[in-house]
DNA sequence: AATATTGGTATTTTT
DNA sequence: TACCAATATT
């Protein structure tokens, strides 16, 4: 049937194009769409998939892969919206139901538990987050005697990070050594003996981490028969932010559609701002030529969100690239004022300024919600935050710290996951150290003596108690028990294990109020989940990301200021954006200045985070720049320059400001003068 | 064998 | 500064 497809109106003829391509002609070859920030990528997306469903596609064979939880759910909301607006409420229900949209990690972790059979897996397998693979990592080490060696060997994470690089880069040992971590060179041949005890570790304890969620499902596309069961259940693959996807990623989707039928990327390389995580924009360069005949490209370089003056900055400091693929955006949006570039003294200045702005637009109508401040590191925002708290005003915080990080949290969610998987031995260990009696020795022996076991909780019940832990461990053991024979059901029997927690809560913390207030969250955010295995895996995989003030979450038609991290702000847009710390050593940041690729992709940062924008700009650039003490002895504070990615001859796109408005004398940049640290200097010098 | 203390060190971004 | 790991103490 060919509908007067009227929804489509609304598109221009790019995103018109991207949206019928290959519909109703049979096989759908391949698609990439390059879509440039603000360009309506969302919408075009979701008008595809509906477009697709409303030809007679099943939404039920269509593969949605987004980079974030957050992401997946928008475009399904928006999705069944078109939808349901052509084909009228009741028609044929079910239809706008995408059963299948997901980030590549969540999608990963449904296909291996119902295929787990056919590739030796245990369907019970619980995921490590990335604490829990450290851990574990940390654990192998020390059984290697890596930990008391002459000179010290990297820390966990460094060898976790390693690891997780050679495994979503598809790259040997050494290659990645020698480009991302050459300090760790000299322990090749004990990072190699690692990584084979870490795998199998990882196999003994059935437990999988991010990175395997990817692999094992990569290596089951290796597999004919399998390849082609998972592939044919999709007549349709997409992947959003395909820029931010690495090779290991990309061999999943060749595998899924060796041949490009029915296969849409999307993306934009101007954005790729994960290369930390083995992401490569060679994936969309390559992907056209991955086929034969290439797959067809649309290109949206049309903006709709910005205001003329802010995408002219904002293409003035992505043309400054070394590399460019896609070509600047345009609009004909309304010119606007410049965007800000402020220059403040220091960072408490920087977070009255903002503050002060903020509440000036909150006064002329703008809402908190509609203003956001950006900034590169989850700790810079801290004493933005601690005005914001003085001034009462609601703030709710992406990125950075995450409620499942705190201890309590993670205490609640180990017995849970002990229950679930007793052999996952990172969460046992856990669990148990809670006991007063009990440390690394007596935790050891008992995870040693249920684990070779049939059924080991049933073991459990005839460890011995070891000798200190006395009445402690029958409690232990009877909560274990209780919650493994599920009498009380999923999600009650989350309050059968705080029940046995929060005496041990109370014993270890002193600040038990606030801790007890997240365990009633966590109550709270079980109930929305069938079962303990869907709660467990998909926090994990999805973490409840916002973390506010002491008053907690906000409730949803509250309005709250969003405090964000640049990575975090991906794919979203506000009325107003405050940008923070654009200073040499946070953009680029300090640490991440080694290559010149780095440096690059700092560079796109501030792309991202000025493209977010709507109406109205402000990039703070604070004098005085304090750091977090790495040099004990000297000053706390070093004098910063703006970031080297507005440089002089960008001047003209903003519009230059001090704030506190000052008298001539003092004010101006006293960039040039003599600094105690001369930060500046050190990175021109790597520049270049 | 468990816990308290001290000393040293690394320090982003996230599924 | 915070967190981690080796060391001293109960």
């Amino acid at each position: 049937m060919s509908l007067p497809a009227t929804y489509l109106d609304g598109l221009n003829p790019e995103q018109r194009r991207a949206v019928e391509h290959g519909v109703g002609a049979g096989p759908c070859p391949p698609l990439l769409v390059i879509a440039g920030a603000g360009s309506g990528k969302t919408n075009t997306l979701a008008h595809r998939v509906a477009h697709l469903v409303v030809n007679g596609a099943d939404p039920h064979r269509i593969l949605l892969m987004t980079f974030s939880r957050r992401a997946a759910a928008e475009m399904t909301r928006r999705v069944e919206r078109i939808a349901r607006r052509v084909m009228g409420d009741g028609a044929r229900g079910g239809y706008g139901a995408l059963s299948w949209a997901g980030t590549f990690h969540g999608i990963g972790a449904r296909l291996l538990r119902e295929h787990a059979e056919r590739i030796g897996l245990d369907p019970a397998f619980t995921i490590h987050d990335r604490e829990d693979s450290a851990d574990l990592m940390n654990l192998v080490r020390h059984d290697l005697g890596f930990s008391k060696t002459e000179s010290r060997f990297p820390a966990k994470a460094t060898c976790l990070s390693i690891y997780s690089r050679c495994v979503n880069a598809g790259l040997p040992l050494d290659q990645v050594l020698g480009a991302n971590y050459p300090w760790c060179a000299g322990w090749a041949a004990e990072l190699k003996q690692l990584f084979a005890g870490y795998v199998d570790a990882k196999q003994r304890h059935n437990v999988l981490d991010y990175d395997d969620l990817l692999l094992y499902w990569a290596q089951t596309m290796t597999e004919p028969a399998l390849a082609d069961e998972i592939g044919s259940r999709f007549d349709h693959v997409m992947v959003d932010e395909y820029q931010d996807t690495n090779a290991l990623q990309a061999s999943i989707l060749l595998g899924l559609k060796p041949e490009g039928r029915g296969l849409t990327v999307v993306g934009d390389d101007a954005q790729s701002i994960y290369s930390f995580r083995a992401a490569t924009v060679r994936n969309i360069l390559d992907f056209p030529k991955a086929f034969s005949p290439p797959a067809r490209i649309v290109t949206l370089d049309r903006n709709y969100r910005s205001t003329q003056a802010i995408l002219g900055a904002a293409n003035g400091v992505i043309d400054l690239a070394a590399e460019r693929f896609t070509k600047n955006l345009w609009t004909d949006r309304a010119i606007g004022a410049r965007p800000q570039l402020v220059g403040v003294r220091d960072e408490a200045d920087q977070a009255r300024y903002i503050v002060e702005r903020v509440l000036e637009h909150r006064e002329s109508g703008t809402t908190l919600k509609q203003q956001a401040v950006l900034f590169r590191t989850s700790s810079h925002s801290a004493p933005l935050e601690l005005e914001l708290t003085r001034r009462n005003i609601p703030f709710v915080k992406f990125g950075g710290l995450k409620f499942l990080d705190a201890a309590h949290v993670k205490d609640m969610l180990a017995l849970l996951r002990f229950v679930q998987n007793p052999r996952d031995r990172v969460a046992g260990f856990r669990v148990m150290l809670l006991i007063p009696g009990i440390g690394p020795a007596s935790a050891q022996k008992a995870l040693d003596a249920i684990s070779a076991a049939a059924d080991p909780l049933a073991a459990l019940a005839n460890v011995p108690s070891p000798p200190r832990a006395g009445a402690d461990w029958r409690d232990f053991i009877d909560a274990v028990r209780e919650l493994r024979d599920g009498v009380a059901g999923w999600p009650a029997e989350i309050e059968r294990a705080r029940l046995w927690y929060e005496p041990h809560l109370d014993r270890i913390h002193d600040d038990v109020a606030t801790r007890r207030a997240d365990l009633v969250q966590l109550a709270q955010i079980a109930s929305g989940y069938p079962s303990r295995e869907r709660f467990l895996t998909e926090l994990t995989l999805d973490p409840p990301d916002a973390t506010s003030d002491q008053a907690g979450v906000p409730l949803l038609d509250e309005d709250y200021l969003i405090l964000s991290t640049i990575h975090s702000a991906k794919g979203q847009e506000w009325k107003s954006v405050f940008v923070l710390n654009v200073v040499d050593g946070c953009m680029p940041s300090d640490l991440g200045t080694g290559t010149s690729a780095e440096i690059e992709e700092e560079r796109r940062l501030l792309y991202v985070a000025m493209t977010r924008a709507r109406d109205d700009l402000h990039l703070v650039v604070p004098q005085r720049f304090f750091t977090h003490g790495q040099n004990a002895m000297g000053d706390r504070h070093v004098y910063a320059a703006r970031s080297r990615f507005i440089p002089d001859r960008l001047l003209t796109l903003f519009e230059r400001v001090s704030w506190p408005h000052v008298a001539p004398s003092t004010a101006g940049y006293p960039t040039r003068q003599a600094p105690p640290i001369d930060i500046g200097a050190r990175m021109r010098g790597m520049w270049r």
